[in-house]
DNA sequence: GACAATGCTGAGGTTACCTCAACATGAGGG
DNA sequence: CCCTCATGTTGAGGTAACCTCAGCATTGTC
């Protein structure tokens, strides 16, 4: 319960990257209950904003080797979240698709992750909260 | 280079995952020349800003298991970075301590981290920054 | 119809972690 | 002083999430 000093220092990163941090350490708390990792909760994120997807689509949007995305599918296939089926347009082609439970699990992620941003961010006063979104925003764009 | 619509939603949270994402992307950018991996180099900058430390003590700092710091000593030791010797005080414990040659590099990581991040927030209005900095700060306390 | 390109996956590698157990040393009690 | 227990490091071996490379089936092109 010491104050650790390891990254107090001013700059605007130090300080971007601890509250990173406390960001993802609380998202991870809140995502715990569904056992999911983050690698599978990703990908059936893409996959519930985008809908069936071949294997290799799935694998560009995610950013990872096509090879990968074979893995994580496996993964969400057997926990009966994705089903696998051949596309009728192409036979060498994987068409995944989440089921219904894959859909409801992913609802739930989304609402605990933004739980866990709103535990964070709630305690800004709302004029915070609105330039910190402005300036993020820039910074992105 | 179609455009991704994989996280443009209007959620601070997801604004402050993108900025998140630009960020590590630029840090890691800046520190290619050097090919240090992440864990390096954080081991290297808690031995740098606080000197000699047990092994032990090195992993606490780090938030990783003592057998874990073993091998992170392993490597930049390998490398010539940092330096073991025995603890005069208790012979069961080793002493790791940056060499001047880890000295000097952590140096230079640390002003490669500084310009990635100018580089990002350097195109804010002075104003801007100073609202970061400070909404930042709260959010880390 | 031959042949290169494409889509998936098996085999096996890497990184950065982990646990567990062995081994040496240290510290406290009788 | 000896015994036991705790502590510090490391070997052995495991895991998650990636990777590349090679093989196989299928498709599109000429």
């Amino acid at each position: 319960m010491t104050a650790d000093p390891d990254e107090p220092e001013d700059g605007l990163a130090e300080a971007f990257w601890a509250v990173t941090r406390r960001l993802r350490h609380r998202t991870r708390e809140a995502l715990a209950p569904w056992d999911v990792t983050p690698a599978q909760s990703r990908a059936l994120g893409v996959l519930i904003r985008h809908g069936t997807l071949r294997l290799s689509t799935l694998a560009e949007h995610l950013r990872i080797a096509p090879r990968s995305a074979t893995e994580v599918v496996d993964d969400l296939e057997a926990r009966g979240l994705v089903a696998r089926r051949a596309d009728p347009a192409d036979r060498r082609a994987t068409l995944v698709a989440p089921t219904e439970e894959g859909t409801r699990l992913s609802a739930a992620i989304r609402a605990a992750r933004r739980a866990a941003a709103e535990d964070l961010f709630g305690g800004l006063p709302p004029a915070d909260r609105a330039q910190l979104a402005r300036i993020l925003r820039t910074l992105r764009d």
